[in-house]
DNA sequence: TTTAATTTTTAGACAAGCCTAATTTATTTT
DNA sequence: AAAATAAATTAGGCTTGTCTAAAAATTAAA
């Protein structure tokens, strides 16, 4: 049984690892959970002790088979709340973050299962990310960032890179939503903005540190 | 801003209070959240120095204004929870304690109203006990525990004095619900045990513990 | 109304999680 | 390869919420 601190430093730990793939540091961990790299030490040796992670001093940690299938239970709970609270309760798709991470704490696996059950089954969360299943595993997305489509290609918007309320809110403004096509109409060298069809309708003027962010599935041309 | 553990004793003391009527003892709320006194003695002085609670050694203690609506609204949160566990997840009656306990702490207004209203807005959980409005008002029950219920009376099965899963079963096993009409057929002087119909059917026969737990909404004849 | 029993509080400790400041180890630069 | 820089760890402390044991206050009993 693990402490809610704790949890939240697996996660923290899964989400690096996962998208780095390699050992991360002490002063990433401590960034990602808001704490002082003084107290992601103490912690790291919590978990090591409790075998959760792989960890020597100085050289970075890993998460063990244990740790990460904590992490990723911990992941699972918070994107089926998501669902729900967009869903089911009518909440925005930027309102939703804060409370799912208090939810994806609650204990009972039951609950889990069934909440699963009762959304039917869903496999991404509102924001596209995919839920893992009751096993822990996770399916594959096949994404990339809109940034690296060339010029004439199409493909469906399925994600986004940064969840933070104001991108999302960015996103809303713009009338950008998950599952719209959206085809590369211009590329411009210098700045690397570019303007995006979506939905064959309006055409749209993003810049690239937009772009980066929005996850697309490619289509064919 | 409450810790959990300062909304856990907030809601003990209300719930002493609230069955009392009068200030509270220490060695009651140590009872009722499971620790030793002196411990309670120390969140006191804590509750108390922020106005939580009305508090001086020796005396026992009552709830702030502040204090009581804190604790009604974790109540609130518990059994809207409780509600959505059973009639929206399929939870029975006896298993959704524990899960409220976790859940009645999480912190989100707007989540709390959109449950509610998502949930029908609901007079009573399902156990029978009456769900705080928004603003803090509780609806009367007018119920009485089925032993002071007289031979030949009728009643409707409004809510229960025990709330244990082991009791709850019994119930089941008996085939009492919520809601159920039940009539006083034969009473036993002796050990005060009871024989009843249940909505006009089976006649079953109770101990007085039993009784006791049983509360129900007079009916006429 | 003094003594005995009970209740409550104080004293002193401890674990979890966090902090800052100082030190140690690793990495980069020259 | 030595010096400078950056990263990570240790040392020492703080708060919250808990504990046990001892002391004080209240209540009940003789």
């Amino acid at each position: 049984m693990q402490t809610l601190s704790e949890e939240n430093y697996l996660k923290a730990i899964w989400k690096l690892v996962e998208n780095s793939g390699v050992a991360v540091s002490t002063n990433e961990i401590a960034a990602s959970v808001q704490t002082s790299p003084a107290s992601v030490t103490d912690m790291l040796k919590k978990l090591a002790d409790k075998k959760l992670i792989s960890y020597q001093r100085y050289r970075g940690v890993t998460l063990s088979a244990k740790g990460r299938s904590v992490a990723i239970e911990v992941v699972r709970k918070h994107r089926l709340w998501e669902v729900f609270l967009v869903q089911q309760l009518g909440f925005k798709w930027d309102e939703v973050h804060d409370i799912a991470e208090q939810l994806e704490h609650i204990r009972s696996n039951e609950l889990t299962e069934k909440l699963d059950k009762y959304l039917g089954f869903p496999k991404t969360d509102p924001h596209g990310d995919p839920i893992p299943d009751k096993t822990g595993k996770i399916s594959e997305l096949h994404q990339i960032p809109l940034s690296k489509l060339e010029k004439g290609k199409k493909g469906i918007m399925t994600g986004v890179a940064d969840h933070s309320t104001q991108f999302l809110q960015l996103l809303d403004k713009h009338g950008i939503h998950l599952g719209d096509s959206i085809e590369i109409k211009e590329t411009t060298a210098y700045d690397l903005s570019i303007a995006i069809a979506v939905n064959k309708k309006k055409t749209i003027h993003i810049s690239n540190s937009v772009s980066k962010n929005i996850m697309v599935s490619k289509n064919k041309s």
